[in-house]
DNA sequence: GTTCTAACA
DNA sequence: TGTTAGAA
């Protein structure tokens, strides 16, 4: 199928499509028309790629990752097993921010609930 | 009409 | 990322 087709078969903007091949994560085939050419499983890859990019995992490890990929009974499993602990270091990442988050908010909430001390 | 590349708002 | 210009 070509762009268009896949674009509008999986939601995905024609433009994040062109994206997601140049970051190596779709290898669609050219046509002489030098038309892009994707497969059936494109469509479970871009489904797959959003689900990763919405996990907080960059476009570099998805490309790593997105062929070990396996379905479980209950979603995406991880097929490569050397690869849980690179998956274990996003995973730590992602909490380090959501701490240094929850500090940056508790800090403005104490501001924002402190009273301006009046005068006299 | 659809897609391509490159570049800009 | 969206959008657009100009070409195929």
């Amino acid at each position: 199928m070509r762009i268009g087709e896949l674009s509008r078969r999986s939601g995905v903007s024609s433009r994040a499509l062109r994206y997601y091949e140049e970051q190596r994560l779709l290898r669609p085939v050219r046509r002489p028309s030098g038309y892009r050419e994707f497969s059936e499983d494109d469509l479970d890859s871009v489904r797959r790629i959003r689900l990763l990019l919405a996990a907080g995992l960059g476009t570099a490890m998805i490309a790593e990752i997105l062929p070990c990929m396996v379905e479980g009974n209950e979603g995406l499993a991880a097929g490569c097993p050397e690869l849980l602990d690179a998956l274990g270091g996003e995973h730590d990442r992602i909490a380090a921010s959501i701490a240094e988050l929850e500090s940056a908010r508790t800090l403005l909430a104490r501001i924002i609930a402190t009273p301006v001390p009046t005068p006299g």
